[in-house]
RNA sequence: GGCGUUGUAGCCAAGUGGUAAGGCAAGGCUCUGCAAAAGCCUCAUCCGGCGGUUCGAAUCCGCCCAACGCCUCCA
């Protein structure tokens, strides 16, 4: 029994899903005019880990994730209509479209580096541009929405439920709403379901209000209508985007008659310093940067699953420097099971097999209760201390195997935390390997002769170079240090 | 101003009525020519403060303090 958090109740609920072994989920994904940051690296491992569990429970996951690319208004009063891409587009010399394709590879080569699984499907907005325009058209024919001068709203104020999801009274948010509000609007918390063209506006579609683009909510309650069903599963995504996109999403979609989703899912957000890390404020790190100044990507991922996903989780050297040492943990010991299990003992570890069951029981009731990956967490390190003093008693091999495979299942499969990137180095490895068996055997005769301080410099050159040595009873190991 | 969240060891972070998980850092020990790795041990009489409820609270209630988030583009 699974039990999540949904938003729109705001309380943890028993999971049910609407077919017994299928899964829809959406998540939205971000609009595509910049860098992607250490926030959309969160939010997607987050939902990539709660993805991989109901895998794992025996669920198959139509996982949606969308990119945005249509850019939209930055300020409502806006006249001139500039949106995001646009602007991106002028700064950079490029066509909006341009600017849209090459963030959003680059977001997916980020987000690939983390491990995250590729979506089932990953619809673009500009790609359902006609599902945009008949879902407006029946938001108008059924009164939820009206043209002005090629532009379309949404009329707020026709949809009861609005404010729902959020926990939000429309009328205390009358009282925030923006002085310079559009005037053609009948009401100031109505939003923009399509928006007229000015001429200088590159992307532009044809529509029966004129030439113009679709407004920003739109294109997720379209495109998860189409993909997902009504009266999907799950929808989620970032807490910063719970209002007003998701409000808004609910209200076109339930305004257009569709059930939406049943559960909403919203990941928190990440601090540097105790302070939100966000564009406006220009504290983010982007992941690309992060990879080569701070760390490689499953350092990051595990700092992310050590906090849990509804938590807000501070970034700091500090705790990157620690997941950095647990990941190192966490790769050994597995390394020293797959070494180990050729050469062990046939037999069993009655003590190892009673940890395995243990950490297995642990870390599933973890995942059950709202995806705690903390605790799992815990069991992990819990276990690892069991498998390590049971490879030094000579554990038998049948144990040592299931203690691999739990590694294998939960903290490669499920956590997603062995994921390797390809890199040019890997080619090398065979080189590598050859290289280091000569120097390990020339340092071998140095010790053999006890001539210590060439063998010791010999060490201290390979350390230089970020190669480590490790003399054990079965010979010299080293390593790469990450 | 409206709505909401959080405050747990040096840092990160679970726990949400039964007497403080886990990770990092730090110190000691075992092993070792040395080092590393690994293991073992130590490391919050206490969970922002003050009251209350209870046999019993970090966990429930009240007040106070502090920080943060949403209400505007954001994952």
């Amino acid at each position: 029994m699974i039990t999540v958090f949904n938003s729109l109740s705001r309380s943890k609920e028993v999971f049910v899903p609407s077919s017994p072994n299928h899964i829809g989920m959406y998540l939205c994904g971000p609009t595509v005019y910049s860098e992607s940051h250490l926030g959309h690296g969160r939010t997607g491992v987050s939902f990539d880990v709660i993805r991989r569990w109901f895998e794992y429970r025996g669920f198959t996951v139509r996982f949606v994730s969308n990119v945005t690319d249509v850019g939209h208004i930055t300020t409502e009063s806006d006249d001139e209509g500039v949106d995001r891409i646009g602007q991106r587009a002028k700064l950079e010399q490029l066509e909006p479209m341009e600017i849209a394709d090459k963030y959003m590879w680059a977001y997916f080569r980020d987000l690939e580096q983390l491990g995250i699984k590729k979506p089932s499907i990953t619809p673009r907005a500009t790609g359902h541009i006609l599902e945009q325009i008949e879902m407006v058209q029946r938001l108008i024919d059924r009164g939820h929405a009206y043209e002005r001068d090629g532009n379309v709203y949404f009329r707020v104020r026709s949809f009861a439920a609005y404010g729902q999801l959020s926990g939000k009274k429309i009328d205390d948010l009358e009282h925030g709403t923006r002085e310079d509000v559009r005037e053609e609007k009948d009401d100031p918390l109505d939003f923009a379901l399509w928006k007229f063209a000015e001429p200088e506006h590159i992307m532009r579609w044809n529509s029966p209000w004129g030439e113009g683009f679709p407004g920003w909510h739109i294109e997720c309650s379209a495109m998860a209508l189409k993909y997902l069903g009504e009266g999907f599963d799950i929808h989620a995504g970032g807490l910063d985007i719970q209002f007003p996109h998701h409000e808004a999403e609910i209200a076109q979609a339930e305004g257009a008659g569709y059930k939406f989703a049943k559960y909403w899912l919203h990941g928190n957000m990440l601090t540097i310093g105790g302070e939100k890390m966000s564009k406006s404020k220009g504290n983010y790190i982007s992941l690309a940067d992060f990879y080569t100044q701070k760390a490689e990507p499953m350092v990051l991922r595990l700092a992310y699953i050590q906090s849990h996903y509804r938590s807000i989780a501070e970034v700091s050297d500090d705790t990157i420097e620690g997941a950095k040492t647990a990941l190192g943990r966490l790769r050994e010991v597995k390394r020293e099971l797959e070494r180990r299990i050729p050469e062990a003992n046939e037999g069993t570890s009655a003590t190892l097999e009673q940890a395995i069951a243990r950490a297995i029981h642990e870390f599933e009731t973890a995942l059950d209760d709202d995806f705690n990956t903390p605790k799992a967490l815990a069991a992990v390190f819990d276990l690892t201390r069991e498998v390590n003093a049971a490879l030094a008693a000579g554990a038998g091999k049948s144990s040592l195997e299931k203690a691999l495979h739990f590694y294998n299942t939960f903290v490669g499969g499920v956590l997603g935390l062995y994921h390797t990137t390809q890199n040019s180095a890997r080619d090398d490895a065979e080189l590598l390997k050859g290289l280091m068996q000569i120097a390990i055997e020339a340092r071998g005769v140095y010790r053999q002769n006890r001539d210590f301080s060439r063998s010791d410099g010999l060490r201290e050159r390979l350390k230089a170079l970020g190669v480590s040595l490790e003399d054990t009873a079965s010979g010299t190991r080293w390593k790469l240090e990450s």
